[in-house]
DNA sequence: TATTGTTATACTCTATAACTATA
DNA sequence: TATAGTTATAGAGTATAACAATA
């Protein structure tokens, strides 16, 4: 008797997305990300500077987490702590334009990557793949470009 | 401008698939069984007893790792070790009555998550994102039922 | 008194190597 | 000497609580 999970849905997006996660993670390598400091970096890129509070609360996560990465992300030049003369007590969290750079060169990893999973659909088939995925992420409540990741090790409310 | 990634297949594959994980390993909660614990058992219970290095060659994961999983899997009763009188160094790992019960029982989780993710797609939408998923499963050199999180942190080799 | 960012500590999970018993 | 299983140690990553500066 095969494993009788093999074949579930819940299975299949569980394996797949964790395959996913590690070759991204795999190629990440070298280019001064992770895969966690890029949800940051590309965050602050697309949407603008703000608090390390706003963005812990944006993401999902403990504002304690998001030193860290900061820390990561300043250490490699990709973004900046500006004091918010507004608000002394907080920080614009600000993408510099190396970050940007390595932003994009992260987003053309995502399109190989994307277009190695699809390599055995044909063109249509991978467009219905994708907005399926999108049509059930949406109907489970996950928040557009927020990975369960970045928020560590909890459940995450029904 | 919205994150860049936020409908790509890659990226979408890999937040369903966390989220998947969570809420599954949040199901199994109180059954006795963890998610790693699980994978174990259904192996060995769908495919018959092994030793522990087989099971770990199969799972892809190290000997080492195997050790506290069948520690765990004895302590609720669901496995045993019983020696190999062939090779005296070795186990086979049997799931007891009380394990087969306990498989049934995740494997009725799976399948009430399966409709849980589904629950926005028609019929034939939840069976061709499967059989899509599948497909790229496959394709990616993904072993069926094989789960990537088993064999801890590693990229696995493409 | 509340909030932002920070630090410190504990806990979980994994990687690696070394040990034992059998072969 | 090689292999199966085990144990020990170290390293990530996260959770929690407490602290300093500012509001």
């Amino acid at each position: 008797m095969p494993i009788q999970y093999a074949e579930s849905l819940s299975f299949l997006l569980s394996q797949l997305g964790a395959h996913t996660a590690r070759r991204f993670a795999g190629e990440l390598d070298g280019t001064g990300l992770t895969p966690r400091a890029f949800g940051v970096l590309s965050n602050v890129a697309d949407l603008g500077p703000r608090s390390q509070q706003q963005l812990a609360d944006e993401l999902g996560m403990h504002r304690n987490n998001m030193v860290a990465l900061v820390d990561e992300l300043e250490g490699v030049g990709f973004a900046r702590r500006v004091r918010n003369p507004e608000d002394r007590r907080s920080f614009r969290i600000e993408a510099t334009a190396e970050g940007r750079r390595a932003t994009q060169r992260a987003m053309a990893i995502v399109t190989r990557l994307d277009e190695e999973l699809a390599r055995a659909l044909t063109d249509s088939d991978a467009v219905a793949l994708t907005d399926l995925l999108r049509d059930v992420s949406r109907d489970a409540g996950l928040a557009p470009g927020v990975h369960p990741h970045l928020s560590g090790r909890r459940e995450p409310p029904r």
